[in-house]
DNA sequence: CTATATTTGTGTTTTTAAACATAGTTATAT
DNA sequence: ATATAACTATGTTTAAAAACACAAATATAG
């Protein structure tokens, strides 16, 4: 794991969620034993088989959970963008971490202990419930993906990457540019395909004007295009 | 939803992990809300897009829980076993389900309303504990299988599928035949392939003297070459 | 700023799995 | 008990995606 830095951060107004729940008292606990990293682009945050220590918190940049797969390929499970917290399923499972979690671009991360986090939670209702509301999410994501992953043509399941990626980032000031400098492969690896099968794909919808690409940049002309393909392939 | 009958059963013993961590009190309340249903072969138990209102405990028979997915192929996201709680994801999502659950055999399920689940689990921590840990072990399991039905060949995921049946319900008195009478397409479903590659597969799989086929039984012959074809492909 | 490594783009070939067709078999319902 | 429907098995064809190859463009490190 690298990073460094503490930073001087208002934690009150970067950990939101999670503070809006707390009492006076586990706030105070938990200011202490906060840890405010940064990490430079493809930093490594935490990696398959470690053990789950803390609970994490993107403050600022973009961060992917991806596992190793069979071979080389890698496949991207999710990705991250401010304020959003991961890290905690496996220590909540009893287990290693089954991903990996690095920085798409400069971030940071605030690291609290999970050991305290769980004891808060075992008092504390509304913390409980926070947890196990943003597990039911993941897990309803996951299921929902991985059928679209295994049953989606090449071509629905990178404009349903597109299409997950303006979600998550946004888009830039003209309001069409996807908000994310990706690599073809890493959007193969959100995608379930080879990276040569993005890039043609990618190609395809750039002569469909479906979309427009410069370099990394993705720009959406055709949002409802876009749906469909993503819809039936 | 199908179902029938209000069995005499002690649910002290059947709801054991849910049990043992109520109070005397929260036990008594339970008691007097919890309904136990029938189902018959094939019934459905919820259905997707239906609003999750209970938690489900099967007591008896065997489960599948899938979702619809591209034309008419179902994908079959988990299997379930005795004793074993479902249903309760999408509740604490706050969505509609997004799979359906469906009897394999005759089953026996109890039902208990998710608001007092929810009421006791904001007093209750270790309750908010259990529940944490089942979405987070879920939600790993996740992880791991979307790589398996994605990048392994349909050798390797129908591999891995016989080992996870005969995990979930185990063998027979002879020690190999896998406790379950599942179709083709079922297997299909549930290994993300189409029913003639499992048939065609299995059949490779007795030819290879891997398996022994009769009818819907189906036998392991020599587990470590099953292990090895689910690793390798 | 330049050299080197990595990434991107395209064409071609090969492999894998799906789709289709059809016959035989087994369940199921009446 | 029999008719009907559903499932299983196998061969053949077609389509999709992976693998491979290589040139061009672009990042990145020193």
């Amino acid at each position: 794991m690298a990073g460094k830095n503490r930073g001087i951060i208002d934690l009150s107004s970067s950990l939101t969620d999670i503070w809006r729940v707390l009492s006076d008292v586990e706030r105070e606990k938990l200011r202490g034993n906060a840890r405010i990293l940064h990490f430079k682009k493809n930093d490594l945050i935490y990696t398959e088989g470690e053990t789950p220590k803390d609970l994490m918190c993107l403050f600022k940049g973009k961060v992917k959970i991806y596992k190793r797969g069979v071979g080389s390929r890698n496949h991207i499970i999710r990705i991250l963008c401010p304020v959003h917290y991961f890290g905690y399923r496996a220590y909540f499972a009893r287990e290693p971490h089954v991903s990996s979690a690095s920085a798409f671009e400069p971030c940071t991360v605030c690291f609290l202990p999970m050991e305290l986090i769980e004891q808060f939670l075992r008092k504390n209702g509304n913390l409980a419930l926070f947890f196990i509301q943003m597990l039911s999410v993941d897990l309803g994501v996951a299921d929902n993906r991985v059928v679209s992953l295994t049953q989606k043509h090449v071509r629905g399941r990178l404009a349903e990457t597109l299409l997950l990626l303006k979600e998550c980032y946004g888009l830039e000031e003209d309001g069409a540019t996807i908000n994310i400098y990706l690599a073809r492969e890493d959007l193969a690896n959100f995608s379930n395909m080879t990276t040569s099968n993005a890039i043609r794909t990618l190609s395809n919808f750039v002569n469909e004007r479906i979309i427009a690409i410069d370099g990394r940049k993705i720009k959406i002309i055709d949002e409802e295009r876009l749906i469909k393909v993503s819809r039936i392939g």
